[in-house]
DNA sequence: CTAGTTTCAGTCATAATGACTTAAACTAGA
DNA sequence: TCTAGTTTAAGTCATTATGACTGAAACTAG
């Protein structure tokens, strides 16, 4: 605690002077992450206008003064996507490189949010615009991404694998009711490994039940083979994900 | 993806008029974490001017628009606290809610840093605006602080907490030689714990070694009992925490 | 009716963990 | 100097969790 601090121990104006600090445009930036046949996919934007001009961004846009993070980006999220507000819609970074932005000063928050597979997610009027990718393919560069967002989807991805072992985030990608095999396949994808179907269902429904069967029965175009149970998930998954993340030793 | 949007899809200005978006203060947050004599510490500066006069506040400042987040949490934690660059510096959060900061528009971003039991961590020339606080009594208001900080300082030790699973966050916490014992204390100060020591040390001297032995003496002031023997930490910790926090069942 | 596929269920050996017990090495006081 | 108390180090045992399989059940497609 050596050097001595200028007027405000925290370095904020003690005075109301606006110019007296930087000011920056803020923005919040929404990765939206989903499973599609095996593979987790993220939601883009084609940008119109320049910079990036015909790049693919993450949706999302300025905060206002008046509402909060998290309100500016449910926002952002049903304006650019209309996406219903989803179960969780979480913060997982902030990005400030002085020349992330060619234009001005912008501060963005990153924001994640998962969806089950719908049916057809990219269907819309501005369906043109919107598109889902590949993870892998745009974390190697495969597409042409607008600003710094490849690092802030990259970020979002390592967050994801970790929630998926943390929290109960895996069932955002599924439904209210869903197969074993529908679960295991969000493991596999944002992994990037395999599990073993037998000792997966073990684990979900060992001493302390994670998921419990319904009644439900599931439309899903089967190939053949034995149907699938329907199941739901119980309260057990509050206290971290019942499958734990294979250390590659 | 039903509305349209307005120019650009990322809601960010096509041209560069300052004035057609909202303008805000950036600033960086701190929270400075220790474990001192078996409990979670966090360092908090007394404000001197309104508004939160003698207030307790997180070391912070502004960010400047020629730097990144990193580089104003480093350079802030040097000029508030005289802490050298530590280990880890590490963003968790970020806070933007409208009246956080009665003068005007403020977000911050809150970054995490922990630093060893120093002998006197509050001693300097300032020593009476900086001071080591418990955590505890911090989450739980007896001590008044500014702002939204206690929230900034609530979400940094869950950040903590958790990254205590995840990461060598621990190793962070203690010198780059340690007791078995001083290890486990980190743990169960931060977790709010009591583990069992044969094994927790059997967790870390397990087939897969996360320390070995050395031959540094520890000078601790004891009080008796058998001399621990002095350890540092592998490199197998980078794969995850060999402890785990035993869910409460 | 048969082959192929997918889900569901069980086995077995090994590893990890919680709860203890015991030995070793020191300090402090009688 | 001896003894009690304390702390670290090390070992035991039962239970649980996990990886790797094997096989039965229930469907589809030809």
């Amino acid at each position: 605690m050596g050097k001595k601090h200028q007027g405000s121990t925290t370095g904020k104006p003690d005075g109301y002077d606006a110019s007296a600090f930087p000011s920056f445009a803020v923005t919040v930036d929404i990765v939206i992450l989903t499973v599609v046949e095996h593979r987790l996919m993220v939601l883009l934007i084609k940008r119109a206008a320049e910079p990036y001009a015909d790049s693919w961004a993450l949706p999302g846009g300025f905060k206002r003064p008046d509402e909060t993070l998290d309100e500016a980006a449910a926002r952002e999220l049903l304006e650019e996507t209309s996406i219903a507000p989803p179960g969780r819609l979480s913060l997982f970074g902030a990005y400030g490189d002085p020349n992330r932005d060619p234009r001005t000063n912008v501060v963005t928050i990153g924001y994640l949010a998962v969806t089950p597979n719908l049916a057809n997610p990219t269907a819309g009027s501005d369906a043109a615009e919107a598109q889902l990718w590949s993870v892998d393919d745009v974390l190697n560069g495969k597409v042409a991404t607008a600003f710094d967002h490849t690092k802030i989807i990259a970020d979002a991805v390592t967050r994801t694998r970790s929630d998926l072992e943390q929290t109960d985030l895996a069932l955002s990608f599924v439904g209210k009711t869903f197969t074993v095999r529908e679960l295991q396949t969000v493991f596999e994808a944002i992994w990037g490994a395999t599990l073993e179907p037998a000792n997966f269902r073990r684990s979900l429904l060992a001493s302390t039940k994670f998921i419990v069967e319904t009644k439900t029965v599931n439309a899903s175009g089967k190939t053949g083979g034995r149907p699938a149970l329907s199941y739901k998930a119980t309260k057990a998954w509050r206290d971290g994900s019942p499958i734990r993340r294979r250390q590659t030793r």
